[in-house]
DNA sequence: ATACATGCAAACCCTTTGCAGCCAC
DNA sequence: GTGGCTGCAAAGGGTTTGCATGTAT
C-alpha cells in the first residue's frame, strides 16, 4: 500500500468524495475538516474525541473544533456517531449511508473490534469466535412513531 | 389487577425476592431502596434518574440516592442499565439476569416501546409493525476479550 | 455499637455555547 | 467583502465524590 508512504499528501477517492460532500452540503473545505476526514478515512474504527485530537495532535485544532466538525460530518451522513455507554461519543468514517455495522467492546480493556458487516443472526456466534466470553449485547431501534409522522419539529 | 388498588402496600413476590438479594449481596433494606424497586417493579420500561425521581417525589430521596441504589442494583443483577445515546442513563427492573429485551425510540417524542423479547431476526419487522417509519439501529456487543480472559483488574 | 446509607454541597468531565478574530469563497 | 470557521474561555448538565449525620442490623 503506497498510501502509507505518503499518507500525509494523498488524497484518497474516498476523501475527494468527502470533500465533495461538504461543498454540497454547503460547508467550507478547510485544514482542519480535511485533516479530520484523512484521518477518518485512512483509519478504521470508532474513535472518541479525545483519540482523535490525540491522534491529530500535531494539527494544532482546537477540541472544540473537533465537536462541531464532527458534529456536522453526522448530520450530512459523512460519520456514524456511536455510544457504548461509557460516556464518550464515538466517531467512524460512513462510506455510503447504508453501510454500517457493529462492534465488539472488551468489557475490561475496552478494546474495540468490527464486525464484518450487519448479520444480526450470525453475529453472536462470529463474537464467541473472537475469543469473547461473558458476552452481553444492547441493540435499539429509532425511528419515527405513527404519532409523530407529520408532526413538525418544536 | 388488584395491585392498582393496593400498590402501595403490596408486596410483590418480585419486590420479596429482590430484597432478598438485596440481602444476600449484603446490602441493607432500607425505605429508599423498597421505594426504588416497588415502583421499578410495578412499572415496566426504562426510566432515567430524573423520571423515577419525579415519580417518587413523595418519597423525598435526594438524586445521589437514586444514582448509588441504581448503580449498586445493576451491579447486583437487580435491574438493567440501557444508553439511548441521549446523555442520560435508563434503568429496568430485570427479573432474571438472562431476561432482556429490546426498545424503539421515537427519534422525534423519545417515547420508548419496548420489544416482546430478544429475536433479533424477527424485531426489524416488528418495529415496522409498530409503525416506524425511518428506523436505524444500533447493536453492541459487550465481552472479555481473549486478552483479558484471566487478567486482573488495574 | 458499627458499618453501611443518606443528604447536602461541591467536584468531575464530556460537551455545548458565546464571542472576537480569521479565512474560505 | 461576508458569512461561515476557529480558538479561547466559560457555562451546561448528568453523574460522581467527600463528609458529616442517620440508621439498619
Amino acid at each position: 500500500m503506497k498510501n502509507k508512504l505518503n499518507s500525509e499528501s494523498s488524497t484518497s477517492a474516498a476523501l475527494m468524495l468527502a470533500l465533495q460532500l461538504i461543498r454540497t452540503a454547503g460547508l467550507r473545505r478547510t485544514p482542519g475538516r480535511e485533516k479530520i476526514l484523512h484521518f477518518l478515512i485512512e483509519n478504521h474504527g470508532p474513535f472518541s474525541i479525545e483519540e482523535l485530537q490525540r491522534s491529530l495532535s500535531w494539527a494544532k485544532l482546537d477540541g472544540v473544533t473537533f465537536y462541531r466538525n464532527l458534529s456536522q460530518f453526522e448530520k450530512i451522513g459523512l460519520v456514524r456517531r456511536i455510544e457504548f455507554g461509557d460516556g464518550f461519543s464515538r466517531y467512524e468514517f460512513q462510506s455510503s449511508p447504508e453501510e454500517h455495522h457493529h462492534h465488539v467492546i472488551c468489557t475490561q480493556c475496552r478494546k474495540v473490534e468490527s464486525l464484518s458487516h450487519c448479520e444480526i443472526p450470525k453475529i453472536e456466534t462470529q463474537v464467541k469466535r473472537l475469543g469473547y466470553s461473558k458476552i452481553k449485547h444492547s441493540l435499539e431501534f429509532f425511528g419515527i412513531c405513527s404519532d409523530c409522522s407529520g408532526k413538525k419539529l418544536p
